[in-house]
DNA sequence: TATTGTTGCGCAAACGATTGAGCAGTTGGG
DNA sequence: CCCAACTGCTCAATCGTTTGCGCAACAATA
């Protein structure tokens, strides 16, 4: 690969003069007609600066790590392209940290920002993480941003409005005159299934209703999640006419337990999830979801991260924009007896 | 953050001796008092070797990118699991490329390698890319092995037994009794819908039947494209009572296509995809599949990227190892007018 | 005409790591 | 007792960039 130094050589000027040129330093003082020879040198050599150079020199990679905890999860991969599109116009690029690592005592954060191969990160922890090994991941001075959860004492968040697409979806399900309404929730330690709670205990409450406590499960996100709970919900009495997921995962897997269990949705049974993704389009019956703007995260993610990379600021930011909508499809229907 | 230089003055040794230890070299010569308290010195300091310094002197990145057309695809997250599993354990770090730039004249392979980010990669280029652009992408003398793709003239790729898991697929629906077998391929210019054509024509072939021309579409791998194949081979005189479908994204779209219609599966129509993931488990009703193991083509891929970034070693690998497997679930019967 | 300012570049020192060469001091063989 | 070989380290060059400083040449001002 070309150097400065061919390009110099190249062009008979300094490598000085050449790099003032191809990074445009804004007081290069370069006459027109050096620039163009070092232009067309560097083009006839196809260069490309040379990335440990210029990391090693400038102390900066320009290089910003999204770590995530399941990139099986559909969500991911909203975020992830909100994420890179957010760094590709700014100029930075996104490095995917192994996800199986984030644990306490954490190796990948470690690791990614003592080597210096990012600048900063977005991490997204999930419910895998205790709130205690959340501590030693950011108590370093290090640019990070926390992604759908929040550390008491650290600054630096960017969290959906969770309340309000938990609230939304009970909205919808007493609207259609349900009264029994359970919640699938995530785990209780989980940031995200805390605050979804609030919003659906807000609803219920605003309509003058109070479900027993069993009507809430809180087993977690996943596929098996859902199946499990749907069992557990449908095991009670009475049974609920609807159910609010708080996960678009498990609500994948507790509708396709409700199919083995003989349970028609929506006619025996209403399914409402917070979260929209391609693969709630695709289930029968279709999911009704509140769609929750994950590309946005990943965006306003990177861009804090930046921020906090080049100016120090920090912030705790809410996504609001586009707020949560609610997209009715097939699974959810007034109760039958209602 | 410490670098050699503290650790060395903290132990009280010079920069190369700290250097020399801390890499393990072969042939370090350090007594072990003096180890140990380079040692010492280094955890007490909590050093980390600085990225690019190392990347700048020694050339070397020990990253591998992996670009993927794109990132929703169920799919892709096997693959990269596997790249991510055989990267670590071999000491490689995974940078995943920025999908939507894998287009004729493709920057970020340009960028990848040129400015010394990766030291090789994993290209799969799925639909999107004409083979004429192809050319521009691996013509370089870079370590690129291609997945699920080859190119004439390059050495370099990993595979998938495409064409067996089609034959396995079709043969299936064979012995179940069906005559009337359709096919809902990927595009013709797709590699691997190339191969999987000639095992569903292969096992036709064997059991003495030929269809239609109509019973095979080319429309592609996405979603929307399985909606539009069921369509139009439900159009067809006389429909057929089985469809092998190339992808398992496309099986979805097809699946959910057939409920829209009021076609009944497996009542009225049979349906079996190639390649397996927990999307397939959780349609309704869950889809009989021909696994295909994705992980492990994620790690040859890796491997392979590796051995020739080190010795130079190039080889095209079909990875027949686990084989292509059937996961019979429920949407797959024998035809209602056997 | 002397001074000052500006323009257009080149010099050379970093950044942090690796590594061949070198150099004392010790050990072993003859 | 001498030379060779080995041990245990240090020196210094190098990778490709960036950037503060310096230095001519020339123009503008006093």
């Amino acid at each position: 690969m070309a150097t400065l130094g061919d390009v110099a050589a190249r062009a008979g000027v300094s490598i000085s003069a050449v790099s003032r040129v191809l990074s445009d330093a804004p007081d290069s003082r370069v006459s027109a007609a050096t620039r163009e020879r070092i232009v067309d040198a560097a083009r006839e050599l196809n260069y490309r600066p040379n990335f440990a150079g210029r990391a090693l020199k400038s102390a900066r990679t320009q290089v910003v790590g999204l770590v995530v905890p399941d990139i099986t999860n559909a969500l991911f991969t909203e975020l992830m392209h909100g994420a890179e599109d957010e760094a590709t116009e700014r100029g930075y690029t996104v490095l995917l940290g192994r996800s199986d690592d984030v644990r306490p005592g954490g190796e990948v954060i470690a690791r990614l920002i003592g080597e210096g191969r990012v600048d900063g990160m977005a991490l997204q922890v999930g419910d895998a993480v205790q709130p205690a090994g959340l501590r030693d991941l950011i108590t370093t001075q290090a640019p990070i941003v926390l992604v759908n959860s929040s550390y008491p004492g650290h600054v630096g968040s960017v969290t959906l409005d969770d309340h309000r697409g938990a609230l939304i979806a009970t909205q919808h399900l007493l609207e259609l005159g349900h009264e029994r309404i359970a919640f699938a929730n995530g785990l209780p330690r989980s940031f995200t299934a805390k605050r979804r709670r609030t919003g659906y205990k807000l609803a219920l409450a605003t309509a003058g209703l109070r479900m027993p406590k069993e009507y809430e499960t809180r087993i977690g996100y996943t596929v098996d999640n859902g199946r499990t709970a749907l069992r557990r919900l449908m095991a009670l009495d009475p049974k609920p006419t609807g159910i609010v997921v708080a996960n678009v995962n498990a609500a994948v897997g507790l509708l396709g337990e409700a199919r083995r269990a003989g349970i028609r949705v929506p006619e025996d049974l209403s399914v409402v999830t917070v979260h929209d993704s391609w693969t709630a389009e695709n289930t029968w019956p279709p999911l009704t979801a509140v769609k929750m703007q994950f590309y946005t995260v990943g965006r306003a993610a990177v861009r804090s991260v930046i921020r906090r990379i080049e100016t120090g600021e920090t912030s705790d930011e809410v996504v609001t924009d586009p707020p949560p909508e609610l997209v009715v499809r097939e699974s959810t229907a007034p109760p039958r007896t209602a």
